[in-house]
DNA sequence: AGTTAGCAGTCTCGTTGTGAGAGTGCTAAG
DNA sequence: CTTAGCACTCTCACAACGAGACTGCTAACT
């Protein structure tokens, strides 16, 4: 479907109107705003043909016309302007991202406090994840006689740590013996290879209750590395004027769960690099269908990678959205190849 | 003040109906669920001596009593009957503990879920807090020529993780040295002490990057080990009928801001053993003058200790939450006692 | 004294009605 | 193809109204 040039302006200036107020649009108030060298009449005639065409609506009969989901596309396929931050919103950012301490997960925190500030809507992100994470190194700390922390270092620079009980006693000697043992002998395998290496030699008691223990904190981290998101800005979120009414509030607040937004992530379609964008229905998850995604893919591409977003109501800057987002996942890509990167 | 036995027996039942209903008793009410045998215009010159007294009010002319907060202080202080969790409850709440891992944050969030979940209300929870975080032990994990992972472990069992970029070229080996010699010579030692410790011998470039970090790791940590309250069951607040009308759910939302939350909590009237309760504005901050908190402080009595317990309207079932809250802190306290007690 | 029936008075809340305002669709003329 | 004009529709804010729920008071009763 292709739009004659003045519909696709008229189109493009509901959209922009309609993000900002979040008013219908009438025609009068099209053509007084914007200057369009046409009377409210012509207008309404191009409107009723964007209407036919599917791309914009009517709430009630004597309303103003706002943008359907199929507009928001139209839109955002051909008619939005290409964006870039300002200098000085990019200098802002950086300077945020210096002042924090270094540290990915905290960064990953940051980036989504910053897209969601700056634009006023929920921002969500997954920690990066590695396709295997490995084992790294462990450490072993005595806390009593037969109690011991386990602390280990997972490939992804992850930490975990779980206190064990042994059968016997210990000492710290003992244990950091051992933990430079399994070290030597277990660095970089994967949860999977664990179990196996006990053929070389046979394992004590000791040695099996930290591997069992190690193998599930690896395939725990696998999993939940990606299991939850990141939330930042529900608030910014509920502010907006399409949540007035306690009930749609507390049904958003609801669908805002880490876990629920976590399976509703459209993640596979966004590729490194470049941006996906979400309208409305097409995220088949049903609470999520009048509520926009913009995402971008960040990290270390063929590595850790995470995506990271934002989510709002369909009536979206689209343009400034993304923006914002290829921005921060850049940063954030920058800090993990200047600070984590494996070679 | 001392009420007759008939008036305190009508003040309870105001405040029992009233927590169950949210809806003003009115005389008739009254009479007709209690049984009591009396008519309703004896109940209303009874209820007009309450309202003289300041326990309950109006919220109009032609509507039943509901308590005020002297009216709930009364209620708790003299007329509430003890109460306690059945052998079902209690078992279907060890249950949970028992599932999960042997991990104290993971626990204390557990708890405040539990929490939320049994009373429908917002449940809060801060970590335990040790007067004096002690450094235990570091191990050092080389990420690069010139950069390693430096983790942490601290006598609240918290470990923390913080990469180091270093001047000069470094080697596993090396590292492992240094964090032998650095865990001899600081193990045990608070921030403070650590920085004087240089005097003995003095320190390289390398070492002391480190010394600096595990200082600041540990004063963080003595910091954010009360400063970010553990909070459960928002939505379950946000459902209780006290906050309908977006507005208020807005603000509400608003106030449980956990940095807001935390300056809020008034942890310093609740000492070990007892349980606090605070109701309205017997609570001096802003927004949760229209909320009571009920609190209890567990973990180690001269140890890590920490602050649980429940936050809702005003309109809460104090008896019930004191009898979640004294047995979920009693359960907290007695997981810590078995497995992170120092002794 | 304390208790109770009876009743007028008050306040809320849901319903209904009304009028202004905004915007449309259509028609006919430019 | 554009535009002026107009009837029509729908929302929204506001006022009016009546039912319902309680109260407070008075006067009679035990």
């Amino acid at each position: 479907m292709t739009l004659s040039e003045r519909r696709a302006r008229i189109l493009a200036f509901i959209v922009d109107d309609y993000v900002l107020s979040a008013q219908p649009i009438g025609s009068q108030a099209l053509v007084e705003k914007h200057n369009l060298g046409l009377s409210s009449a012509t207008v309404r005639n191009e409107m009723a043909a964007l209407e036919e065409e599917g791309l914009i609506t009517h709430p009630h009969t004597s309303a103003g016309r706002i943008p359907s989901n199929r507009g928001y596309r139209y839109y955002v396929s051909s008619l939005m302007p290409e964006k870039n931050l300002s200098r000085q919103e990019q200098i802002s950012i950086l300077h945020q991202f210096h002042q924090s301490t270094r540290d990915l997960e905290e960064w990953v925190s940051l980036a989504a406090s910053v897209l969601s500030h700056s634009m006023h809507n929920l921002a969500l992100a997954t920690t990066p994840r590695v396709t295997d994470v490995r084992f790294k190194q462990l450490q072993l700390v005595e806390l009593s006689e037969n109690r011991a922390l386990l602390v280990v270092v997972t490939s992804d620079a992850g930490v975990h740590q779980h206190t064990l009980d042994f059968p016997a006693h210990i000492t710290q000697e003992g244990l950091t013996r051992l933990a430079n043992r399994l070290n030597a002998e277990f660095g970089g395998h994967m949860a999977a290879d664990l179990p196996m290496r006990d053929k070389g030699e046979p394992l004590g008691a000791v040695e099996s209750i930290i591997v069992a223990a190690v193998t599930e904190m690896l395939l725990k981290e696998q999993e939940a590395v990606s299991a939850a998101p990141i939330i930042e800005g529900v608030r910014e979120l509920l502010r907006q004027p399409e949540f007035e009414g306690s009930d749609r509030i507390l049904d958003t607040l609801e669908a805002m769960d880490e876990r629920k937004l976590r399976a509703a992530i459209p993640s596979g379609a966004v590729d490194s690099g470049g941006i996906a964008i979400v309208i409305g229905d097409e995220n088949h998850e049903g609470p999520y269908q009048d509520m926009s995604f913009v995402l971008a893919r960040y990290g270390l591409p063929g590595g850790a990678t995470g995506v990271l977003g934002l989510l709002g109501p369909t009536r979206l800057a689209y343009g400034e959205a993304v923006a914002h987002v290829r921005y921060v996942g850049d940063v954030l890509t920058e800090l993990m190849r200047k600070y984590y990167s494996d070679e």
